[in-house]
RNA sequence: UCCGGGGUCGUUCAAUGGUAGGACAUCGGUUUUUGGUGCCGUCUAUAGGGGUUCGAAUCCUCUCCCCGGAACCA
């Protein structure tokens, strides 16, 4: 599957070139045989996000580019934290993101040949057991440009530490009492490789391999090998992993491994303003009850991105598009909105439904033999960028709802809407020209009148008179109720919570507005759950999948008339 | 403080020794039965100093700034 070439991609970014010269350089060289393979490889420790999105563009279209293969290898060496609940998320994200991933892999399945390659390490003198605990290990590892200092078990017989490796295996030791560590360097100016720790002792129940293990291999000692174990080629990482390549190198240069051994590439994770993609201050989001779960809309996770009707494709040209490099950045919420609706705008249908309601009587609308108002049915195209969409007929009337917007009784400069003695369009109606409006005590508009010209069937004057704005309604008599959801950004500032590093200080009291009181025109009932239609005027908006006439707004339109107001 | 990675319009990504370009944002125009969409245009950048070269964003050098690294997390 190509993630560059849609129609609707839009602007085309240098996209994952820097990848693709990678491996390109590499099947030249006859690296691999001219193999590609790479793996997605998440810890089942949340849901997955935006951020994730792009690494999984990147790892699934570059081997599905070059004929390879990428799995899903969940990276579950930390019992911990993780959990079966997000191992199935997974899969399901993924799926309606375009990557069904196929069978997924397991780090935990490759414990066994881990520990043999431990053993290994330690006869060839390569790794110890030590019995310090993590604070004195820590405090040894010395410090930026400083040496560490050697731990006293450092030169332990081997018979010594494999014995004792065996008995950690086994379960006669306490959690955290002893460590299996590579013996590398202790002076080594990259922190890495200052004897890293490989396995440690811990009893926690791991969701797939229960209570068979007490020793839990660390991510270092888990990953590298475990690509190897794949036949992985290129592991494509985040730039945090940099330090951590020598360690990885250092692993396979010194296991009994046939062949040319994968290597790992770092590239720039993708940040948002807006927003944050740390999985830890998302669950504090979720625990803390600022939203209402891991799938709610304003969260940047997968689920809340679906739910909020964010299509999959248009999440994809995004990633391609802003590419993967190396250089720290945070791209702007914008640029990802920009995308959202370039690919809503080609394929949503168009509907009218009315926000905040106000009433607009037509003073002049003819009735019937009983002395009822006539009703009309006017067409109206479903989707003017798509004519295959078709029309359909939206019923008219003597009363119909607008926007309480779309009326002022006096007018600014430039306000093109209603207010009296202005002709305006009902859309697909008649121009009708406002009269005057009814008032509550207080000063409330109750409702607006005005007249039809019934030469304009359609919305078309015969005499070619032009108004400047055309309106959305919804008949009164016909309307259905809805509710409809406003989102705002999650956080109001650029860069949240950068000052304290903590996720609630910038937080959007006003994320959210809940409208009750909707009106919509009947066939939005149809429109099936998912799925996003544009309300004619003011954006996009998602069909919950759960509740039947509730609204989630995906992007707003772009919005003239607002930058004007922010201007005067 | 040591090691590593970075620094190009407001933002982001290009240009790999030969005209600094695109997108988003901004501003203006135009089309339009959505103040949407489309189309056209505008605007703004090579962190700083020195060097190599006919020619430097690109190579060398010094300085400055940003990010990452001292979990028995990943």
């Amino acid at each position: 599957m190509s993630t560059t070439e849609s129609p609707s991609a839009g602007p085309t970014g240098v996209g994952f070139d820097i990848v693709r010269d990678l491996v390109r350089a590499d099947n030249e060289a006859g690296t691999f045989g001219g193999r590609v393979q790479t793996r997605f490889p998440p810890e089942p420790n949340g849901y997955l996000h935006v951020g994730h999105a792009k690494a999984i563009c990147v790892d699934f279209g570059i081997a599905a580019e070059f004929g390879g293969v990428c799995n899903l290898r969940y990276d579950d060496t930390n019992p911990d934290t993780e959990d079966i609940e997000f191992a199935g998320s997974i899969i399901d994200d993924l799926t309606w993101l375009g990557f069904p991933p196929g069978t997924p892999l397991y780090a935990s399945d490759y414990f066994e040949q881990l520990y043999l390659w431990a053993e290994h390490l330690v006869t060839n003198g390569l790794a110890y057991v030590d019995d310090q605990d993590g604070e004195t290990i820590s405090a040894q590892r010395g410090g930026y440009g400083k040496p560490g200092t050697e731990s006293p078990h450092r030169d332990r017989p081997v018979a010594e530490s494999l014995d004792l490796l065996r008995r950690m295996r086994n379960g006669e030791f306490a959690d955290g009492s002893h460590v299996l560590r590579a013996k590398i360097d202790m002076q080594h100016e990259n922190m890495q490789l200052r004897d890293p720790v490989m396995y440690r002792i811990r009893r926690g129940h791991h969701w797939r391999t229960g209570d068979e293990w007490v020793i839990y291999p660390t991510y270092d000692w888990a990953h590298g090998q475990s690509d190897a174990i794949e036949g992985v080629t290129h592991s494509l990482c985040t730039l945090e992993f940099d330090s951590h390549r020598a360690l990885y190198d250092w692993y396979l240069e010194h296991l009994p491994l046939p062949g040319d051994q994968p290597r790992q590439t770092e590239f720039a994770r993708l940040e948002l303003t807006h927003t944050i993609t740390s999985k830890r201050r998302l669950a504090r989001l979720v625990a803390e009850g600022v939203v209402d779960g891991w799938d709610d809309p304003r969260m940047p996770t997968l689920r809340g991105l679906r739910r909020r009707g964010y299509p999959a494709e248009a999440i994809r040209a995004f990633c391609s598009y802003i590419g993967v490099a190396r250089t720290n950045s945070r791209h702007s919420i914008e640029l990802l909105e920009s995308f959202i609706r370039r690919q809503l705008n080609e394929q949503s249908l168009r509907r009218m439904a009315v926000l905040r309601p106000l009433e607009l009587v037509i003073t002049n609308w003819p009735v019937d033999a009983g002395g009822n108002p006539v009703v009309e049915f006017h067409e109206v195209v479903n989707n003017p960028e798509n004519p295959g969409d078709g029309v359909r007929m939206v019923p008219f009337s003597k009363v119909v709802y607008i926007e309480r917007d779309d009326f002022m009784e006096v007018a600014p400069p430039k306000y093109f809407r209603l207010t009296p003695g202005r002709e305006v369009r009902l859309r697909s109606a008649y121009l009708v020209t406002c009269t005057g409006c009814v008032k509550d005590a207080d000063g409330t508009v109750r409702e607006v009148h005005c007249t039809y010209d019934p030469a304009t069937f359609g919305g078309n004057a015969p005499d070619g008179r032009k108004v400047k704005s055309t309106m959305h309604w919804v008949s009164a008599d016909h309307a259905v109720d809805a509710t409809v959801a406003l989102y705002d950004r999650l956080f109001s500032a650029e860069v949240p919570g950068e000052a304290t590093g903590e996720p609630f200080d910038d937080l959007n009291p006003d994320s959210r507005e809940l409208l009750t009181d909707c009106k919509v025109e009947p066939a939005l009932a149809d429109t099936p759950a998912g799925s996003v239609v544009q309300f004619e005027r003011l954006g996009y908006f998602a069909h919950d999948p759960d509740t039947p006439m509730r609204f989630h707004r995906t992007v707003g339109l772009r919005d003239e008339w607002a930058n004007i107001q922010k201007r005067n």
